[in-house]
DNA sequence: AATAAAAGCTACTGATTAGTAGTAAAAAAC
DNA sequence: GTTTTTTACTACTAATCAGTAGCTTTTATT
């Protein structure tokens, strides 16, 4: 085997652990929040010190960045890979869904709403701020697009649509009807994506 | 002047700073969060040192969950006030309206479900769960009664319609909408409760 | 005014945790 | 098989923060 090759299978498996980090880091973010989450609870979860989950993020900041910057990746791809044929409101009621589905999972820990502390750090973060502003600017003109052709209501400012949709991904109806009403997935997808569109109100 | 009096005048300072001490706590709670509230932040904003806090609430879970039962009671309270003439809707309509604007007014900490480590703290606390469960059933009632006079959508399940209701009071679109869009707080309001109960649809 | 009591404060303790220094073990190179 | 290099770990440091001991000042009482 030759020098490259075993190099790249070095760099594999590195590449292989950090995105077991990832997803460590993504499950405790989850439960526990930024504040609540160690660097031992996450090192110990998947069995290694300290010093080596410091090998691959030089702080507990660049950790959780690049965490929700994964995310963020996955929900841009998403995104991308909607068939076109699908309408400007199919296309965010499918990214809801998808990222609803995530939560409950377990994986999408909704860190920028919960807290100033947590979202100024990420604004500090370059490469998260220039995500957030593409697939934001995506999703704008999505909204407006939906509100022009009738779909979403062209009465309400396009903003108190598109900050209330991103509200409905971290949504802790979801916690709530899972822990206390123990309904399955696709019954809470399903009610929490008719709560969003159509609100509480009876249908007509 | 009485012994009696002058007990009576000592205790009615001692509970005027208590309350001050509360108000003090529920801004930082709103703003940082229960993980980075510190006692010292507490008694420095209203210029006492931390003994003397320490003289009112006997630990932080304390300081934070009587702040939070006082919270509960002005919500109780509102909802008691509400003219008897409002509808089933039109009640939980203005108690959510109230809620909305405790909290642009920088008043209202949405603990419970921020964090799973608040919720068990908070969920320790007798008093509060107390509370808490009285305000939930009535609340609940409220909910079915919209529902059966056809305000509210018999389709969904009632905990679905009551989980969303509770989400809205701490719906982080509110904060998005006054830090990027400087909307005012009526327009703020106004929206909120359409996107509540109308959704993102196009009105019909 | 002298004394007693209450209130408040400075300066500490102990626990936690981000981040690191320096050593041990394993793998690679020769 | 010996040396070098990489990898990982144990055990520390420095900072933060909840909670407290014990002193000081103010206020009330006689």
């Amino acid at each position: 085997m030759s020098i490259f090759g075993k190099l790249s299978f070095k760099d594999q498996a590195f590449k292989l652990r950090e995105d077991s980090i990832l997803d460590a880091t993504t499950g405790i973010l989850a439960t526990k929040g930024f504040d609540l989450m160690t660097m031992d609870d996450v090192a110990n979860l998947i069995g290694i010190s300290k010093p080596s989950l410091y090998k691959h993020f030089k702080s507990k900041e660049d950790l959780v960045g690049t965490t929700m910057v994964r995310l963020l990746d996955g929900a841009t791809y998403q995104l991308e890979q909607l068939p076109a044929t699908l309408s400007a409101k199919e296309k965010l009621s499918a990214l809801l869904e998808w990222a609803l589905r995530v939560r409950l999972e377990g994986g999408m820990p909704f860190l920028p709403s919960t807290s100033a502390h947590v979202r100024e750090m990420l604004m500090r973060n370059l490469k998260y701020v220039g995500k957030v502003i593409k697939l934001n600017a995506k999703l704008e003109k999505l909204v407006q697009q939906a509100q022009k052709n009738g779909e979403l209501s062209p009465d309400l400012p396009s903003d108190v649509i598109l900050y209330s949709y991103y509200a409905r991904t971290c949504d802790p109806a979801v916690e709530y009807l899972q822990r206390f009403s123990k309904m399955n997935k696709d019954d809470i997808v399903k009610h929490m994506l008719q709560v969003c569109f159509e609100g509480l109100h009876k249908q007509v």
